[in-house]
RNA sequence: GCCGAGGUGGCGGAAUGGCAGACGCGUCGGUCUCAAAAACCGAUGAGGGCAACCUCGUGCGGGUUCGACUCCCGCUCUCGGCACCA
């Protein structure tokens, strides 16, 4: 049966454009966004889960009278379809890509997900790549683009850098079991630094975004107030060592200072005597992996270089280590180390017996010797005229005295490191840039893009017939950049596209950008709660900097969807656990499938496939089918539970539609389908009661044809054609508008009235909505259990919750 | 270590101060059948009782409240993120 209607419906849903989404249409529009994906080749129900999600959202919108912008694409470069174009010897990444993406295209159109797929965007095309491209130019021009050399993070696997958002613990983020390498390399950076403030006062616009990713982003861009300090260096006149600390309160208590290994005043402060030691120092650090250094378990390390420095607050004069617990690419790279009010300062004084200083008091302490660094705040003591004073204010009044005196300044710093978009790969976007001797950089004209890949695939560096070029400004030979860019520079912008995904003259038509943005409702996977979602932040701000683009952020709702488990482990076909979309289809339907996967638990939550789970919604599905179509071969039996109560029928439709809807809309698919299932129970158990078939019957047939039609689309536009209702010659159920509902026929008007002594139930009546307390007090008093209950003794104290509740305490 | 989320029947889960376990899976019993499957009907947290009913029950220990799965404090376990960021 399924595999008769779906295909039918399948095609007359394309044939009449119904989730094409018009420009120009005067309802109000809805943009409803899942992330796009790569194009693996693993298409499984657990990816499918996410879209048919999407899709539920949807086709709700459209029959509630929004003009839904429901587009998909394919985030296509990248490193998978290099390796497997490897493994399987010379077939090029573009036809892997190409292929894998017309399969997974065909499975989410089996199982019924309507896009507009006139707007599909796929990264790796000329077409969309060339805006990549002229985006990049664009950044370049705001000085927002900008080649360096530095130390960066290298995987040996993949033969290419990374940013530092795709390294985790020091590993690669695409394979785990391999260390990061540093390297010094020249290499091309988004200035994202520029936009940390924004990008963190902003998060708290998102307030439809999940907690925790709103977390995960303050967290990982990890803004800091502190001052910049200099510490002259003794015996070196006019040269001076700059720090930061977020404790200026402390400045009294620093009994020693920091550098980093590669600090490049190093050398200077070095005396000759250390000097052997220090190289030999600094050596081994910078061949030590991130992992090693960044491990806390390790126990610090350090030399002394025989160079001191002057506490510009006291006169005193401290000793100079070099260690590799203070790192170079954050605040200045070199630290005043105050022991006793720093845990890892604290760890190295006692490892290499520098003095511990308290300048702090804890509220009520005596004057002990510490066992442990205090770093809490408390009371500044050992500290000249700031004696007394509490940690917030003295910080506050030391940074006033260092700005007086020039020689320090309050600042904020920032956890957030620019964005390395440089890739050493061929499958990725082409860096518009061109080196020439005499010109140095020179971009590639807006008018001369794109730079296309060559077909031929092997590195872009060992290409000449790529990189050979001229420059385009004195046209001398040049040589073009052969780096490529991070994908995440394409996903970054693609949901703009979408907008005008035929322009051929620029990224996006920024008035049909303004219409349709921002997402309304924007679903994707939380492992991309940092790298994608901060990054198309960033974009957005920029496009919105350059006047492109009204919005400042991107995605208005965020939500993130668990992820779909067998046998413990994530679902995926490399796994050998993954279940395809077309076995799910083969089995019980596509229908059939899509309310087994709203079904089996909470959205958000991961859950674990079960194929028996599915039995329970083909049964629901035969019941509807029946109740709807031949509701006369369901029995009168007798001592049926609601004896054929028309009334009642009438109220739980409504209640039905009230909840599903509000359900559909929060996207809590799991109770809406066990309300639907509900209210098909409800329904058979009024025919088995012997209730008639009258108008009241037809509605609540009819309300539950729509309600079910967002998440099983196909059985029910057939059920809605053979109700005489719609079909292709008279229109669609998803063009049907959304059910409404009656508040007051939704109403009980008769509720459950419990009867607690001391909180406990002792026994529930059905009364009329609405008592009165004295009306429920009497009713409750007339109860046996509930006097039993009372023992003889008359309740002091009464507790009435209106239609809910009384509750009598003796 | 720090931050965040969570712990409810045999299982997935529902209920966010007011009837704990909706809905479904599974199991058991029944109808139909020569039989089985499917379908349909019923039961199904634990303990006690012939029964009406009673007692206990949402990770553990306290607290607030007439009343706590829900709020507060402490602990514990699981999962996710960050982790020498001065």
């Amino acid at each position: 049966m399924p595999q008769e209607i779906e295909p039918k419906w399948q095609k007359i849903w394309v044939d009449r454009g119904v989730m094409d989404a018009s420009d120009k249409s005067p309802k109000p529009k809805y943009y409803d966004l899942v992330m796009y994906p790569y194009p693996s080749g693993d298409l499984t129900v657990g990816h499918a889960r996410n879209y048919v999600m999407g899709d539920v959202l949807a086709r709700l919108k459209r029959m509630q009278g929004y003009e839904v912008l429901h587009p998909f694409g394919w985030d296509a470069f990248g490193l998978p379809a290099e390796n497997a174009a490897m493994k399987r010897g010379g077939i090029h990444p573009k036809t892997w890509t190409v292929e894998n993406i017309a399969k997974a295209k065909r499975e989410l159109k089996m199982i019924g997900i309507l896009y507009d797929w006139d707007r599909e965007v796929t990264s790796c095309m000329p077409d969309y790549y060339r805006w990549t491209e002229w985006l990049f130019l664009l950044f370049y021009e705001r000085g927002l683009a900008y080649r360096a050399m530095s130390p960066v993070n290298w995987c040996p696997v993949d033969k290419t850098v990374l940013a530092n958002e795709q390294v985790i613990n020091g590993r690669c983020w695409r394979h785990p079991d391999v260390e990061v390498e540093k390297r010094d390399l020249e290499q091309w950076f988004f200035k994202i630094t520029d936009y940390a403030e924004r990008l963190l006062n902003d998060l708290e616009q998102l307030d439809k975004w999940p907690h925790k990713v709103r977390v995960m982003q303050t967290n990982w861009i990890g803004r800091s107030e502190g001052a910049e300090v200099d510490f002259p260096v003794a015996g070196h006149e006019g040269e001076s060592i700059r720090i930061y600390t977020t404790r200026p309160d402390t400045l009294f208590g620093s009994t020693f200072m920091v550098l980093a290994p590669e600090h490049p005043l190093v050398e200077k402060v070095t005396t000759a005597e250390h000097r052997a030691r220090v190289r030999e120092y600094v050596e081994r650090a910078r061949k030590e992996t991130e992992i090693e250094r960044l491990s806390t378990e390790r126990e610090k390390t350090g030399v002394a270089t025989g160079g001191f420095a002057i506490n510009p607050v006291n006169g005193e004069k401290i000793p100079i280590w070099v260690a590799d617990y203070v790192l170079v690419t954050y605040g200045t790279g070199a630290i005043m180390a105050v022991p006793a009010h720093d845990e890892r300062d604290f760890e190295f004084a006692k490892r290499y017996g520098l003095p511990v200083r308290e300048v702090i008091a804890p509220a009520g302490s005596g004057g002990e010797e510490l066992r442990d660094a205090y770093i809490g705040p408390g009371v500044m003591v050992n500290s000249g005229q700031f004696d007394g004073l509490d940690s917030k204010t003295g910080s506050d009044r030391v940074i006033g005295w260092l700005e007086e005196k020039g020689i320090g300044k309050r600042s904020v710093k920032y956890r957030l490191r620019d964005w390395l978009i440089s890739r050493q790969r061929y499958w990725g976007c082409p860096i518009p840039i061109v080196y020439c001797e005499l010109d140095g950089i020179v971009p590639v004209p807006y008018d001369r893009l794109p730079v296309l890949l060559p077909e031929e695939y092997k590195p872009l560096a060992d290409n000449p017939d790529f990189w050979r070029t001229r420059c385009p400004r004195c046209g001398r030979d040049a040589r073009r950049e052969t780096d490529t860019m991070d994908t995440f520079v394409d996903s970054s912008w693609y949901f703009l596209r979408y907008a005008s995904p035929h322009d051929e003259n620029e990224p996006f038509d920024p008035e049909l950008a303004n219409h349709w943005m921002a997402v309304d409702q924007y679903t994707g996977g939380v492992e991309h709660a940092i790298l994608h979602l901060l990054y198309s932040r960033f974009f957005t701000k920029v496009l919105h900097d350059a006047g492109l683009l009204d919005v400042q952020e991107p995605f208005m709702r965020l939500f993130n969807q668990g992820m779909v488990k067998r046998f413990g482990q994530v679902m995926s076909k490399s796994a050998g656990n993954g279940v395809s979309p077309d076995e799910l289809v083969d089995k019980q339907g596509a229908d059939a499938g899509r309310i087994y996967e709203m079904f089996i638990g909470p959205p958000e939550e991961d859950v674990e496939w079960n194929d028996s789970g599915l039995n329970g919604v083909v049964k629901f599905l035969h019941r509807v089918w029946r109740l709807v179509l031949q509701p006369e071969s369901i029995e009168v039996t007798a001592g049926a539970r609601d004896g054929g109560d028309a009334v009642l029928l009438r109220r739980r439709v409504a209640q039905t539609i009230k909840k599903v809807t509000d359900d559909y809309e929060d996207l809590r698919f799991n109770t809406a389908v066990a309300y639907l299932m509900e209210l098909a129970n409800t329904m058979q158990d009024y025919l088995q009661g012997g209730g008639v078939r009258d108008e009241g019957w037809d509605a609540a047939v009819h309300t539950l044809v729509k309600l079910l039609n967002p998440i099983g689309p196909h059985i029910s536009e057939e059920m809605w054609e053979r109700l005489g209702e719609g079909g292709p010659d008279r229109g669609l159920l998803a063009d049907a508008t959304w059910p409404e509902f009656d508040a007051a026929v939704a109403a009980e008007p008769e509720v459950t009235l419990v009867v607690q002594v001391s909180g406990k139930v002792r026994d529930r009546m059905a009364v009329a909505a609405g008592l009165s307390e004295e009306q429920a007090l009497a009713i409750a008093m007339a109860s046996d259990r509930v006097r039993a209950a009372l023992n003889g003794s008359k309740p002091s104290k009464v507790i009435y919750v209106r239609d809910k509740l009384i509750n009598l305490v003796p």
